[in-house]
RNA sequence: GGGCCUAUAGCUCAGUUCCGGUUAGAGCGCACGCCUGAUAAGCGUGAGGUCACUGGUUCAAGUCCAGUUAGGCCCA
């Protein structure tokens, strides 16, 4: 007879084979269709919310790890925090403006771009920017992000340009953004300012002189003073070396290494300074023999003295730098504030001003005297001529080195000072105190930099950006912990917010200035017009209208007002067609808008203002943002500085950071090397499914590793959970949830309240994960729990119940409730992570009639903390486990010498130490059925007497191994002798284990052998137990 | 060059938040075996570590301190 058909073997649809590449679009389409994300926001919209604020990618160019690895993180923080019932909406976002697209669409242009003009060129990159929202859309929901894909925001969103003007003029009203000089990269050839990322590096020739700055009297009466050898009758000149001639004329100061030694060197009637390590080399470089060092002296001897200008009626400062390198020129530098980005620094830092006689064409301005209207290029040998005749000048050569260029004319490019716009970080002015509760309203007005900001204007002390920034961020939670450390160093030594990029693509400065005086007009009227006409037209309006629409009167004043928020505006607050016309303080009417294009940081780090406080779903500040660590520099710090100066607070309160994604000896990832993995690559070979375990299984807060052996790893890894809950699946097929439970948990088996209590443990510890943001807590936990608590004990174990007790046993059923509860329980937990899995496999557990359709819409499975009130149960298991693991040890040696091959071909024999008996004599059955062998007996140690209350066979060891090999089936003496070698425990004291061939014969139906199978006449080869069950 | 951070088996992680305490653990992978009623599955056993390196503090250091090396992010 075939038992086989007697048993409840598992059976399931649930593929083995996941095939995610085809399977993941499929569940993707299906979320899609339900609108699985607008049911989760239905469902949950009373409950508390939890905003994450989505930090925008760039618009360009496909994702790459890093862009996965921080959307999923996001999704998993989302779909956890959903779980653990707040309401989470999610709106991503797109960061839309800005150079790298304007460059792009240059490239495409060609030579196109110049005739377009502005506003083409503007809607071309409008265009660029929309095509790559579309396509990252779509490879971020294919990741399995669930969010309001339909909906998001774009920082070229009319609403959002609004929103970048009326923050840029929030600013600007508090008095915090001013106009100021800065050198920026320059083409003289096109005119334009260029970009880092425009400037390519190539080999040019320059002249390499090397100038003499004569010490003014006061400097060299000190020094001599301290250096007597410093004879009167010589001059003493600070030794300069330059390759750059043309800069001369912007000279402000000498710069000198504070910490290096500097030398007084006497030749030619002269006496000059210069590092003392660089002595011989400049000696030699100007065929200067004969030389003599006088003395040496620390740079401290000289700085804040002066020297004069080789020409001009000039004095120039000694000022320290810590710049100044000793690897070439004469350790003595000059500095031109207005030509140059360490001396611009220099300048800020010492008060020097900044010069720069150099106009669009790089001709010098009459600022430039004699060389006014030269080339500057051309002037270079004008300059070291007059240099050479009044006798500056000790030497000139040629040198080429790496020079900038610019990467479309390819001509050597100029450092230029221009006027920039900057927000002030240490200028005293209204910013307003933290009061959160204005921002929360969703109902603030928008249009109108209203009372609320005249308010503020009027009642607060002045303060600083930067003092205000550096107290706020003491009020934000860094996960981890050095993020604080990290930005606030940052905030205490970054410069003035420099705003302005004198590009196309973007949200222009939206400054309206004086072009008799030079003032920026700050009136709020203006601001409110322009946020206006923003938010209907784009920031297109500014170049498409003319001033007057801005500053006059409104032309067409708006038909529908909308709702008055406030019915009693302030004198300075809003729009009003009786208003004269804006006249600057000076009087003149001759207004100009700058045409500049506001840094893009301005543009994402007001998404809280833009976004945030204006979609009723979304709340600021936010609860978290979550970024690389690179954003401390970027979106964390401009969100912060933006939010400290427009309303006093921070908008977000907890900060998350993740490294980055490096390949797998830990370098980073480039094109150059070569080591690039694209996402899409893993997606189409493992499934994006894949990707998020591998962004849980990895503690993101350190660089995070990826490579083929890692995702083969966890492909492994996913295969084995797979397996898992496909084997579960298989064993409830004829199971009803809804049924009454067969036994109460207190009545069911050890072995299986042992398994819950485990599965306490597991809930526990995923829940402290997902709540810490430790996801590889909750990966590690849940992949330890699949492997070692269920597949290898209780499912390997339970195995025989399952499969050879009658269908309704008690036993049986109370097993499948157990196996119930933990599946159901372990898709809800692993469905953050593990969003493709749990959602296929949720759809094959069990319906009990009141299931929700999709395990996103369900909460994580409640804690049953009493199961683990039983210490004593845990202590016993600990015990049970030790002694399993030591018998199996012994099972296994029975099986290297072919006593058995299945451990239900064995019967255990064991004895052990006084303290142990009691222990397992009462866990026998426990134990056998851990080991999952035919039988167990526990006889005394050898020489022992039998204790008394103990049941245990009287006979020693001894007299029963051989007792034992003379009944074993195929009992020999050569069995004999290796039966008699038992196994001795090193971890348990006391305990030998003797490995045997079971007594009687294999059940054909649950494969123990057992002395009852062949008793039935009927049945001859099944055993009693097993013909209990089919009757 | 500066700021911040990281370093535990081939891989991914633990190692009891700040106040150091037995022979440093797990899983995977690997090797060897078992099973053939989870089967392109399942089970078992085993071998793998000078806790990056050097020095210091201490009765005692993976853990604390300093330096070095390698790597990462951000600046210069």
């Amino acid at each position: 007879m075939d038992y086989r058909a007697t048993l409840n073997l598992p059976k399931t649809d649930f593929p083995m084979k996941a095939n995610l590449a085809q399977r993941e679009p499929e569940i993707l389409k299906k979320w899609e269709e339900e609108d699985l994300y607008g049911k989760i926001c239905r469902i949950s919209a009373d409950r508390s919310r939890y905003i994450l604020h989505d930090g925008p990618p760039y618009a360009n160019g496909h994702l790459h790890l890093g862009h996965a690895l921080n959307k999923i993180l996001k999704d998993i923080i989302l779909k956890s925090k959903r779980m653990a019932g707040f309401n989470c909406p999610y709106v991503p976002g797109w960061d839309c403006h800005g150079l790298p697209i304007e460059l792009n669409v240059d490239k495409e242009l060609g030579e196109k771009k110049a005739a377009i003009g502005k506003l083409a060129f503007r809607a071309a990159c409008r265009r660029y920017a929309d095509k790559w929202v579309a396509i990252q859309r779509e490879e971020f929901k294919r990741l399995g992000v669930l969010g309001d894909w339909q909906n998001p925001y774009l920082t070229t969103d009319y609403a959002y340009e609004a929103a970048i003007a009326r923050e840029f003029n929030n600013f600007l009203l508090r008095g915090l953004v001013s106009r100021s000089r800065k050198p920026v990269h320059w083409c003289a050839s096109c005119r334009t300012a260029l970009a880092e990322a425009e400037v390519e590096y190539a080999d040019h020739v320059s002249p390499s002189i090397y100038v003499k700055f004569p010490l003014m009297p006061t400097a060299m009466a000190t020094l001599r003073e301290q250096y007597p050898v410093l004879a009167p009758e010589w001059p003493m000149a600070a030794l300069i070396w330059t390759t750059t001639p043309w800069t001369l004329p912007a000279n402000v100061a000498v710069a000198l290494h504070p910490d290096s030694v500097y030398a007084a060197v006497q030749g030619n009637g002269e006496i000059l300074i210069m590092a003392e390590a660089r002595v011989e080399q400049v000696m030699a470089v100007c065929a200067l023999t004969g030389y003599r060092v006088l003395v040496t002296f620390p740079a401290t001897a000289l700085l804040g003295q002066t020297c004069r200008h080789p020409w001009l009626e000039r004095e120039s400062p000694i000022v320290p730098a810590d710049y100044v390198t000793l690897e070439s020129g004469s350790g003595c530098v000059h500095i031109a504030p207005g030509h140059g980005r360490e001396d611009y620094f220099s300048g800020l830092k010492h008060q020097l001003p900044i010069l720069s006689p150099v106009d669009d064409r790089g001709h010098f301005t009459d600022a430039a005297g004699p060389y006014a209207g030269m080339f500057i290029l051309k002037a270079n040998r004008q300059i070291i001529a007059d240099l050479k005749q009044n006798g500056a000048l000790l030497d000139e050569k040629k040198l080429t080195h790496s020079y900038p260029h610019c990467w479309r004319c390819k001509k050597p490019v100029i450092f230029r000072a221009t006027e920039q716009w900057f927000i002030g970080m240490d200028v005293a002015a209204a910013i307003p105190a933290d009061r959160p509760a204005a921002l929360a309203d969703p109902n603030r007005p928008t249009a109108v930099v209203s009372s609320a900001l005249a308010d503020d204007l009027d009642h607060n002390t002045l303060s600083t950006l930067r003092s205000r920034a550096l107290a706020a961020i003491a009020t934000v939670d860094w996960v981890p912990r050095w993020g604080r450390e990290r930005i606030h160093g940052m905030v205490a030594g970054r410069p003035d917010w420099c705003l302005s990029r004198q590009r196309a693509w973007g949200v222009p400065i939206t400054a309206v200035w004086c072009r008799d005086c030079g003032r920026v007009l700050n009136d709020a009227r203006i601001a409110a017009r322009i946020s206006e006409l923003f938010r209907r037209e784009g920031a297109d309006a500014w170049f498409k209208r003319q001033i007057a629409d801005f500053i006059g009167p409104n032309p067409e004043p708006n038909p529908d007002p909308g709702p008055d928020p406030d019915p009693d505006p302030g004198p300075n607050s809003g729009p009003d067609a009786d208003d004269p016309a804006v006249r600057c303080a000076c009087g003149s009417t001759d207004l100009v808008k700058e045409e500049d294009i506001l840094d893009v940081w301005f543009d994402s780090g007001v998404s809280f203002a833009a976004v945030l406080s204006e979609r009723s779903e979304l709340t600021s500040p936010a609860d978290l943002y979550l970024e690389g660590s690179d954003q401390h520099r970027g979106w964390f710090q401009s969100s912060l500085l933006a939010g400290v100066g427009t309303r006093g607070t921070v908008p977000y309160r907890t900060v998350l950071t993740h490294g980055f994604v490096v390949d797998g000896r830990g370098k980073k990832m480039s094109k150059s090397i070569g080591n690039v993995i694209a996402p899409e690559k893993i997606i189409k070979r493992h499934g994006a499914e894949i990707l998020r375990l591998w962004t849980a299984s990895e503690d993101y807060r350190d660089d995070i590793r990826i490579s083929d052996s890692i995702l083969k790893q966890l492909a492994d890894a996913y295969r084995k959970i797979r397996n898992t809950v496909r084997f579960l699946l298989g064993n409830l097929q004829d199971f009803d949830p809804a049924a009454p439970r067969a036994l109460a948990e207190g009545e069911m088996a050890e072995l299986d309240r042992w398994i819950l209590a485990r599965f306490e443990q597991l809930k526990e510890r995923t829940l402290a994960g997902y709540e810490k943001f430790e996801f590889h807590q909750v990966y590690h936990g849940l992949y330890n729990f699949c492997t070692v608590s269920l597949s290898a004990l209780y499912l390997d174990i339970v195995k025989d119940r399952l499969y050879t007790m009658p269908v309704d046993h008690p036993q049986r059923r109370a097993a499948q409730a157990v196996l119930y509860e933990i599946c159901d329980g372990l898709l809800r937990l692993m469905a953050p992570i593990l969003s493709f899995l749990a959602a296929e496999a949720w759809d094959y557990l069990p319906a009990d009639g009141q299931r929700e359709s999709s395990v996103f819409l369900v909460s994580f499975p409640p804690a049953k903390p009493e199961r683990l009130a039983d210490q004593k149960l845990l202590a016993r298991w600990k015990k049970i486990l030790l002694l399993r693991a030591e018998l199996t040890k012994a099972l296994e040696i029975a099986r290297r010498d072919r006593v058995i091959g299945h451990s239900l071909d064995a019967e255990v024999v064991l004895t052990v130490s006084d303290q142990w008996v009691e222990f397992i004599t009462a866990n026998q059955e426990t134990l056998q059925t851990v080991i999952i062998v035919s039988a167990m007996r526990i006889v005394p140690p050898p020489g022992a007497s039998p204790s008394p209350g103990l049941s245990l066979s009287p006979s020693p060891l001894q007299e029963e191994l051989t007792k034992a090999a003379a009944v074993g089936k195929q009992a020999d003496s050569q069995q004999a002798k290796k039966v008699e070698s038992a196994y001795a425990s090193e971890e348990v004291a006391g305990l030998r284990v003797l490995v045997r061939p079971a007594v009687g014969d294999k059940c054909e139906r649950c494969w123990m052998l057992v002395e009852s199978v062949g008793h039935n006449p009927e049945h001859p080869s099944i055993c009693h137990r097993c013909l209990e069950a089919i009757r």
